[in-house]
DNA sequence: TTTTGTGCAAACGTTTTGCAATTAT
DNA sequence: ATAATTGCAAAACGTTTGCACAAAA
């Protein structure tokens, strides 16, 4: 097996790539250079990094990608599961969270940050909705607004 | 105090309704017949309206309403506090929850139905979150994806 | 060699903006 | 009277699409 590893990355984010690479193998789809880039560009960030930020990302090292080939790459790593598309807010570009284990995304209304926060029984709170309603639950996602610390402190 | 009330309006629409314009009206904002028939309409809707549905519904009595209207006065409500904008995904037009009680949105990932469903610990885990961090939270929007009954029922 | 993926450019739908005319206060 | 709001049209923005060319399998 291939592994198409990149000395620049941590380990860590090394095996992530991997393991989004090993999923586009098993659906049988091709391991091109674009999508190793952006693999590995989402297995070493720790941001949830709009399309462009993705792309501009990219151009630095691979100056001929285009915006549509990451856009194509993100709905594939979507359908695939491996990274989820968070809901956003009017004409706002969509962001990507890379971290799949169940959190809360806290965004910050003044600075537009988003903040991960590990929380224990959101896992009990996905059970009683599915308990309570006929609805199907296929996923679930907290998200909160607010200010984050360092915005407080400038607000005053 | 004048109530622009609108025998069309149930009790509780009209209830509803007064709620919002009197906020307008306290924010020194004026009272035209565009805002009052979009609260009308907010407060007799059970959906998640889009300012596209708001405004073809309000053109039917209304033939002069501008789109640019309703995204003026969704955008004032909601700076009030009155409405709440719904995350939504790309591309997607961004859908408006009227019902302010803590509630979780499940969409329908077949037929982009909203569902509300009242969780009654919501309280305790947005608790819970401000005090396992430094971000002030201000609001905690919880939303699910899946199959509604009748898709599921569709899908087999 | 075959089939998938890329890159470009144009199209699309949603939202925002600037401004003159209108209207609630 | 005056200051806010409307309606229009154009622009901006994010995203999607169609297609010829390139490249992975």
């Amino acid at each position: 097996m291939i592994h198409f590893s990149n000395p620049k990355l941590s380990k860590e984010a090394q095996a992530r790539s991997q393991v989004m690479l090993t999923a586009l193998r098993r659906a049988h789809l091709r391991l091109t250079p674009q999508r190793i880039a952006i693999c590995n560009f989402l297995a070493e960030t720790r941001s949830h990094p709009t399309i462009n930020e993705i792309f501009e990302a990219i151009l630095v090292q691979h100056p001929t990608i285009s915006r549509a080939t990451v856009y194509n790459t993100m709905t594939t790593l979507k359908e695939l599961g491996e990274i989820i598309e968070l809901p956003s807010a009017a004409g706002a570009s969509v962001r990507y969270e890379t971290d799949l284990r169940p959190h809360v995304n806290l965004t910050c209304t003044q600075c537009g940050n988003i903040y991960d926060v590990p929380v224990d029984d959101l896992q009990a709170l996905m059970q009683k909705i599915n308990n309570s309603t006929d609805f199907l639950v296929q996923s679930v996602a907290v998200s909160g607004t607010g200010l984050c610390a360092r915005c407080q402190q400038k607000a005053g």
